[in-house]
RNA sequence: GCCCGGAUGGUGAAAUUGGUAGACACAAGGGACUUAAAAUCCCUCGGCCGUUAGGCUGUGCCGGUUCAAGUCCGGCUCCGGGCACCA
């Protein structure tokens, strides 16, 4: 050992630490048939300009995760790279009158510097980015292949549509109703787009949930709510007079007689008729064309509705029912119409009660409860009345009597339907993949043949804030077919098209003969473990599983689940401060910019502004962001502490699930662990070589210790591995290094069961702080690396104790406790 | 509005299968060392009472199950994530 240097310094070390790894290719890997692999993948950033604490703890969880299966021996992938496609690039494009694509790759060199000085361990031979043509043109191909299975079809589909600027807005873009840049009220649209047929698997996606044993049960529910299987009835009310007939869908056909009036959707076809012969109706429809498209706003917005005046026959008293135009029927659930039974569902409660529209109760509780269905809808099942022949009847037995009428008079049917709807991938932004369809002279469309890939999208571009680049430019679309002209789809793809199989493309990233290299993608297939934030729980998540089982049907992958093992990471928070400003606004203060004043019991009194030393309001604890301005560059932290601090803090504040708040004397404390560490380290080298370890010679207090080393491996294993708890792993190293400092270490043999604690202590805590831990470990007197080292074993006969503590209780209230020996007499 | 989570000392948290609530840290207070400061080390640290043994109380709120509830059940409150064009 060359001599360790008393004092610990960060940079130096860290710098030494990741040549070792880079000069080493310690991190790159390649199929090795018959070794045990292991994937792990955290989900892959946006390059929107730095890292942000999100992306730190993200990638901090994956890396030690895949340290710690790289010292059980394993063949360990761990590949990064980037999503590269996105809005935030045209926004940046727009005000800093630079091209998408330049401002997206000078973030990725950035980030990728930011990365490395972290010291993940990451592939970067692997490294993609999705905007590159090499990545996208695979997913144009794949796009095509799915157009010959008839899994993609065009239909007409609502957009956020701004009259002024005669653009399509993304939900984010509009501001209470209005466009972001125009401040025009915001209409829907319709307009022509490519869907990919995600409800042919809404089955499968639902049940494969049930073999995702090591996915978060709060996820799957989700995804299953998601999907929203139902077992209903369509049935059709027929028109009395001229129009078409009504069908609906219902989940509830027991509540059939209770029906007291109909509600279209305002783009249902016989709304749409309504408007021409009713002024009221067309003012209605028309007023529903202003709205946003979000479904948390239609559910939230007030319920309005209009008479149309037509009128259908109820399948089973022939009564007269009216029809109405209502602004909570969606057009895409069911068949954009519903009978509405105002007794027996909220929604219909509500609107029935705003229009007096008749409450007919039908359904009564099994337990003979009193209940008012004008003042309250009574939506749980029960046992019917005033139904006529099914009075009397549960609602069970009442949907199969009334199912079983309505298909005996061929007007309805027993149907399943899914709340999920078909993936509507069709973007008219620019800084996305080309969709690579093509028009005909004679108007058919086509996917782009196979030799005429990559639709190559042009990088060097000026935004002007309204109209694609693509669509602006007469020629770019311009191609030809057989000889033939024809014109290129304008659209580009939905991100989410890249990130549904980036994390396949990984296995063979540079493969240029197919998508994918089957070999490389079945051997590093599925995914074993996969991180990222709970925000990606629904979305990203069925996109990517039904993505697999895309590439499964063309043969490309053999699995049929992409990702084995999920961890859904919380977000991370930070105090948030402000000052009001004259017009009732508020003016965020970062929390760098702010000193706090405490009283004697540490409560916190006061915050003040460094600048001024004038007080700010406390604002509260939330997720950082750039609108609250409360969040705090991971660069500077860097800077000051090193990486192994920022890893240590991350790790150690809360479990990975849980959301973290950030602590600047959190930070402090972390790195003062890292330097006690150190020291001790440092005082028990200089004593010299200490001497090999005999077991059977240990006093107590040694043999203390040593039980504690090795009850330390079996916590901090546990931790690791099954509960991905880093935080009690790191208190339980914390917990045994406060043992060595209370054994004097003078004693020959304490010297050793010292050693065996540092070593234990050191090899734990290498996946979560990985530089020091290089350090350390040649200083403890190895000739290897410790990223070479195996991860250590408890020793059972360590872990004896000589004694057990017997604790009594009275209701549950502790009485007496009292030490035993361990091996006392079970009866005695 | 709908779906899914969360709430424990001054603070972050721990308590893994219903069985000793507060491990491990941070902050704070006291002390040692020092000319002094920093750094470091030691002690105290949920609340109330007794200050010695100990007693009572306490895990967002209301109620329940159990010998025993932070943990299970029912009903709330507040905070957060998602809601299909932010990624």
């Amino acid at each position: 050992m060359a001599g360790m240097d008393q004092q610990y310094s960060p940079r130096d070390i860290e710098q030494d630490a990741r040549k070792f790894w880079d000069d080493n290719k310690t991190f790159c890997v390649k199929e090795e048939p018959g070794k045990e692999k292991y994937y792990c993948l955290s989900m892959f950033p946006y390059p929107s300009g730095k890292l942000h604490m999100g992306h730190v703890r993200n990638y901090t969880i994956g890396d030690v995760v895949s340290r710690y299966q790289r010292m059980q021996g394993k063949n360990v992938m761990q590949p990064m790279g980037w999503d590269a496609f996105g809005l935030p690039a045209e926004n940046a494009a727009i005000s800093n009158r630079t091209a998408p694509a330049k401002w997206t790759y000078a973030n990725i060199d950035y980030m990728k510097t930011q990365l490395k000085q972290l010291g993940f361990g990451y592939d970067w031979d692997r490294e993609l980015a999705t905007c590159k043509p090499d990545y996208y043109r695979w997913e144009q191909w794949f796009f095509t292949q799915l157009f010959e299975k008839g899994l993609v079809y065009k239909k007409m589909s609502t957009v956020n549509w701004d009259p002024v600027d005669q653009t399509v807005l993304a939900n984010e873009q509009v501001v209470d109703g209005r466009g972001w840049r125009s401040g025009a009220l915001v209409e829907k649209k319709k307009i022509p787009q490519w869907f990919i047929r995600i409800t042919d698997y809404a089955e499968e996606l639902l049940a494969d949930l049930d073999q995702l044993d090591d996915w978060p049960e709060q996820v799957k529910t989700m995804q299953r709510n998601w999907i929203g299987k139902s077992v209903g009835t369509e049935l059709t009310f027929r028109f009395n007079g001229r129009e078409d007939d009504i069908t609906v869908y219902t989940t509830r056909p027991d509540t059939l007689m209770g029906v007291s009036y109909m509600a279209l959707a305002a783009e249902h076809l016989l709304a749409i008729a309504a408007a021409e012969r009713s002024q009221d109706v067309a003012e209605f429809i028309a007023q529903c064309r202003i709205s946003k498209t979000a479904e948390a706003d239609m559910a939230t917005m007030e319920k309005k509705g209009v008479d149309t005046g037509m009128k259908v026959i109820h399948p089973l008293t022939q009564e007269l029912i009216p029809v109405w135009v209502a602004n909570f029927v969606l057009m895409d659930y069911g068949t954009g119409a519903l009978m509405a039974v105002p007794a027996h569902d909220e929604r219909d409660h509500e609107f029935a009660l705003k229009y007096r529209l008749p409450i007919k109760q039908v359904i009564a509780p099994t337990d003979n409860r009193e209940i008012d269905t004008y003042e309250k809808a009574f939506t749980e099942k029960g046992t019917l009345v005033s139904s006529g022949k099914y009075s009397g009847l549960s609602s069970e037995e009442a949907f199969d009597a009334i199912a079983d009428f309505l298909e005996k008079e061929g007007i309805g049917k027993r149907t399943i339907n899914y709340r999920l709807r078909d993936w509507g991938v069709s973007r008219q932004r620019y800084w996305g993949a080309p969709i690579p369809m093509m028009t005909l002279a004679d108007g058919t469309e086509r996917p782009v043949p196979e030799n005429q890939l990559p639709v190559l999208l042009p990088e060097n571009v000026e935004m002007d804030g309204v109209k694609s680049p693509i669509k602006a430019d007469p020629e770019w679309a311009k191609t030809s077919f057989e000889g033939q002209p024809a014109t290129l789809e304008t659209d580009t793809f939905d991100t989410f098209m890249e990130s549904s199989w980036y994390y396949a493309r990984f296995c063979s990233p540079n493969y240029d003969k197919a998508m994918l290299n089957p070999d490389a993608a079945n051997y590093w297939l599925p995914v074993d473990q996969y991180i990222g934030g709970i925000e990606h729980a629904i979305l990203h998540l069925l996109y990517a599983r039904f993505f697999h089982k895309l590439l499964r049907d063309v043969g490309l992958v053999t699995s049929s689940e992409p990702f084995k093992r999920l961890l859904c990471q919380g977000m991370v928070l930070a105090e948030t401060y402000y000052r009001e400003d004259g017009n009732g606004g508020k003016t965020w203060i970062s929390p760098a910019d702010v000193t706090l004043e405490k009283d004697d019991r540490g409560q916190v009194i006061r915050a003040t502004h460094k600048a001024d030393g004038q007080p700010v309001e406390i604002g509260g604890t939330t997720k950082m962001s750039k609108s609250k301005n409360n969040g705090i560059d991971p660069q500077a932290i860097i800077d000051q502490y090193g990486a192994d601090t920022v890893r240590l803090f991350m790790m150690f504040a809360s479990p990975p699930e849980q959301s973290l708040e950030w602590s600047d004397s959190g930070v402090e404390g972390a790195h003062r662990f890292l330097k006690r560490l150190w020291r001790i380290v440092h005082e028990h080298v200089t004593k010299g070589p200490c001497p090999a370890l005999d077991v059977g010679s240990l006093s107590s207090a040694e043999k203390d210790l040593r039980r504690k080393t090795h009850e330390t491996i079996a916590k901090v294993s546990d931790d690791v591995s099954r509960r991905i708890t880093f935080n009690t792993a790191i208190a339980a190293v914390m917990e045994l290094l406060n043992e060595v400092n209370r054994l004097p270490g003078d004693a020959p043999q304490s010297s050793a069961v010292i050693q065996e604690a540092l070593e234990t202590a050191v090899l734990t805590l290498s996946p979560i702080t990985p530089h020091i831990c290089h350090s350390l470990w040649y200083a403890l007197g190895h000739e290897t690396a410790v990223i070479e080292a195996k991860w250590p074993v408890a020793d059972q006969r360590a872990m004896v104790k000589t004694s057990i503590q017997v604790v009594l209780q009275v209701n549950g209230k502790v009485r007496s406790k009292a030490d035993v020996p361990a091996d006392i007499d079970k009866a005695g």
